[in-house]
DNA sequence: AACAAAAATTGTCAAGTGTCCTAAATTTGT
DNA sequence: ACAAATTTAGGACACTTGACAATTTTTGTT
């Protein structure tokens, strides 16, 4: 965690953790939280192939008739684990705007932090990765992704937005998608280890900048409505 | 395809297509071929999961057993066709070098224009998605992987030196390698179908442009080595 | 203590998977 | 004509998968 992040109490996905119990029944969810965080550890670890129900329940120390009790069919699972995810992104994301240095160049500065952190740990970098063969297949698990993403974005559209006065709203997404693009894009490099590691600090040290740099620069007619 | 793209007989993974032989046993390579071509379009339209080696013999009007004789397992028929596909990206990208217009600038134009084809067409682009779950724990296939977007990223690391002769080759590559991230990043849009296509004009409009101005704007000090 | 609901166990099902195998038939190259 | 390469026709193995049903154990409430 950087300096830049520890202030501003970021949530990552890895806060989905929730101890074993040791002994009696669960009461309320926490048998539902603990299945989600066990399968979210094996998608992680161990790609979405190793994340069957009867790993996951292994993973739980429980028997696969509770976990399909819990979860009847491994697309409900899938899903609830996409809701979590994107529920831990949400309140990751809203640091941006909730804090109080109000210049949208700082701002734009801790939107990279916090995608840049993500690969580092790699820990939500390597969700999609592993779910993006269902996207193309399963409209639920698309859109989804697509809320993800959309909601990574809109800070960058507000930063956008309050940089360039001159651009109208939708002038602002366009340029906010390309951007984020490239943050996605870096987030390509998270499954990449070895190579591009030494390369990180270069991708660290250009992102702000180099943003900072298209939103002043794309002239307004460059961009369609 | 574009006007941009036609004059240069880019060979898109399409092309691996071989037509299914009517009589006769094959010659040479041509059953490999059918296979390698019937086990990417299974894998592109119904993704890796049903690229099963029945499947794939299905598709060829074949039996299982003669799948099996030329590729006695699906690791190695998941390997043949990552090689074909970045034999036919190679041939695709090495037409920018080949270009007789010398100036960078519109190499980088043609290198835009070469990525952004491949998502209008969403062909290459659902290769690797699709792969990606294997990437994370199968060295081989992230190898492959890694080699495909090098070699992608060649092209724009010999641009970048022609605009930038302040930069060494590391710096290049840094840099090449963060504007390459922002296509890759594109491509993930590929699979996002109908929210995103109204976007891609302006995504297409502003690429080039944006990458220009990074080009020439970042500064030399800004890139560690 | 009683009793219904919730939680968890145990066992089983049909389907599909990759890999391997043998025997025979067909086509090819020489 | 003949050996090699290719294809068909089956089958079998051991294994994994998602889903389900019947049963038992625990919990919460009365």
């Amino acid at each position: 965690m950087t300096e830049l992040l520890k202030k501003h109490n970021a949530i990552s996905v890895a806060d989905l953790a929730f101890p074993p119990r040791e002994g009696g029944y669960a009461k309320g969810h926490e048998t539902r939280e603990q299945i989600l965080h066990a399968a979210l550890q094996l998608l992680v670890d161990h790609g979405y192939r190793a994340m069957s129900m009867r790993r996951v329940a292994a993973a739980c120390g429980m028997k696969l008739g509770n976990l399909t009790y819990h979860f009847p069919t491994r697309e409900d699972l899938v899903r609830a684990l996409l809701d979590a995810v994107i529920a831990s992104y949400e309140v990751e994301f809203s640091a941006i705007s909730q804090n109080p240095d109000q210049t949208p160049e700082h701002h734009l500065e801790l939107y990279c932090e916090l995608v840049l952190e993500d690969i580092r740990t790699k820990k939500t970098t390597r969700v999609f990765p592993e779910l993006w063969s269902l996207t193309n297949h399963d409209p639920f698990v698309l859109d989804r992704v697509h809320e993800l993403y959309a909601r990574a974005r809109a800070p960058l559209e507000a930063i956008i937005a309050k940089m360039r006065p001159d651009l109208d709203q939708s002038q602002c997404a366009a340029l906010a998608l390309f951007i984020s693009a490239s943050m996605e894009g870096m987030t390509i490099f998270a499954g990449y280890e070895k190579p591009f590691e030494p390369r990180m600090p270069a991708l660290e040290a250009i992102a702000t900048r180099a943003f900072i740099d298209i939103i002043r620069s794309i002239a307004a007619e460059d961009i369609p409505d």
